[in-house]
DNA sequence: CTCCGATTGGATCGTCGCTCCAATCAAGCT
DNA sequence: AGCTTGATTGGAGCGACGATCCAATCGGAG
């Protein structure tokens, strides 16, 4: 047997002219996941939009999961830069909510990410923006960090469902309205006599508007954290 | 070239005596979850733990994600089994809730998975039972579905943040006491000028008891909604 | 006893994340 | 300019994964 096969001319596939850098890749892949979702990003595809190699991405990036990592880094960092006061604390808080909220809804995937890794340092700047609002609204101090750690886990839980929504919406190709009139029809279809009040909720399942119902779930918690004094 | 290398003797490996089974599966693919986590859930795994091929397993089991999807409900169904009933509605609920916390407490993946498939057919129990609870509350009817999907969100965002520490945990290798220590060093290292409240927080972050801060939340929770009637 | 549908085991496929290394470039030094 | 060295790039290849496919085998009905 030879040792070698005919080797190709010794030409390498042009290399890029404009550097690679970190920035780019996580621009790149928030452009992936935002057009296909989570599946959307591999790292052949990345190599296919930036027409570079594995190596050149293993550069600038520790791993796939840093990758992600990033990129949801750089959503929630925007969002908090965006973040306005207003004079009511309660205000603030129903703004700051919302922000994470719409966030989430215009990129699943961060979602999905924060379930995953839900101590971003990014998300520092939430916790410490929502246990000062408490402090206005004259939360006692021994009752703070419970109370903000329960709106925590109650705005990445909607966050959670939405992106999972989101998710099953992508997939199955099927838009908002027919999505919720085929789950009402299930929820109809129910025994009403063992799920009186899951049968009744079917028809509110069409009507109903998932920002007003986090809104609602907001409102239900300050008014519960008010109480608290 | 030989088109057939040198067979092996028509022997296959024995067949097994007893019969292979959907329920057998599913309860050998929740002892790998248990055992070794998400990633631990493999097709080669339960292969080898149930000495079989993959088409035996393919053939009691659609793909991957439906047996996911049926441990869970495996999981959820028992919880609701053990479900009692107190003279109090508010009794009844923290013990509803407190359930579904310790049961994803106890299998992680259990909340990862209710994260990815918030509606299976399990969960529809859950929802009736907390509209009936918040029926015998006096909330009222039009501001029941906000309340009961509010709770449902709570629940199930505790439920994700748990797993996603258990799975840390996990990987790390490293007990829950020194993974506190950890992060409260991390939380006394931010700077106390931009942000005061996490850095005072580092503190009962080591104290805390998650059990006490769910059922925190959900007094929260029980507390808002009375003001509702 | 015979047959046929139900069940089983494993070879194989395509894709994934990731590693590894030769090839290439840019910047500094002499 | 010529040389050197470290940073950067491109891509072949590896092992593991989920899934498919099919020959081999079993067990009950007739």
């Amino acid at each position: 047997m030879m040792t070698t096969m005919a080797k190709k001319p010794a030409t390498r596939a042009q290399r890029r002219t404009d550097s690679l850098s970190r920035e780019l890749i996580i621009q790149t892949a928030t452009d992936l996941l935002d057009s296909g979702g989570e599946s959307a990003l591999t790292l052949r595809a990345l190599t296919i939009r930036l027409s570079t190699g594995y190596g050149a991405i293993y550069h600038h990036v520790a791993d796939k999961s840093d990758l992600l990592a990033a990129a949801t880094d750089d959503i929630i960092t925007r969002v908090l830069a965006g973040a306005v006061t207003e004079t009511d604390p309660r205000d603030t808080l129903r703004r700051l909510a919302l922000g994470l909220f719409d966030a989430i809804d215009a990129h699943p995937w961060v979602g999905a990410e924060l379930s995953r890794q839900p101590w971003r340092p990014a998300l520092l700047d939430f916790y410490e923006s929502i246990a000062r609002l408490l402090d206005a609204l004259a939360v006692p101090e021994r009752a703070r960090f419970d109370a903000a750690g329960t709106l925590m886990n109650y705005v990445l839980g909607v966050a959670v469902q939405n992106a999972a929504n989101a998710r099953y919406l992508a997939d199955a190709e099927t838009d908002r309205a027919s999505f919720l009139d085929n789950a009402a029809a299930q929820w109809a279809q129910v025994d009403p006599a063992r799920y009186p009040f899951v049968h009744a909720a079917a028809t509110k399942l069409r009507e109903h508007d998932d920002r007003e119902q986090f809104l609602a779930g907001v409102d239900i918690f300050l008014t519960g954290i008010a109480a608290l004094r």
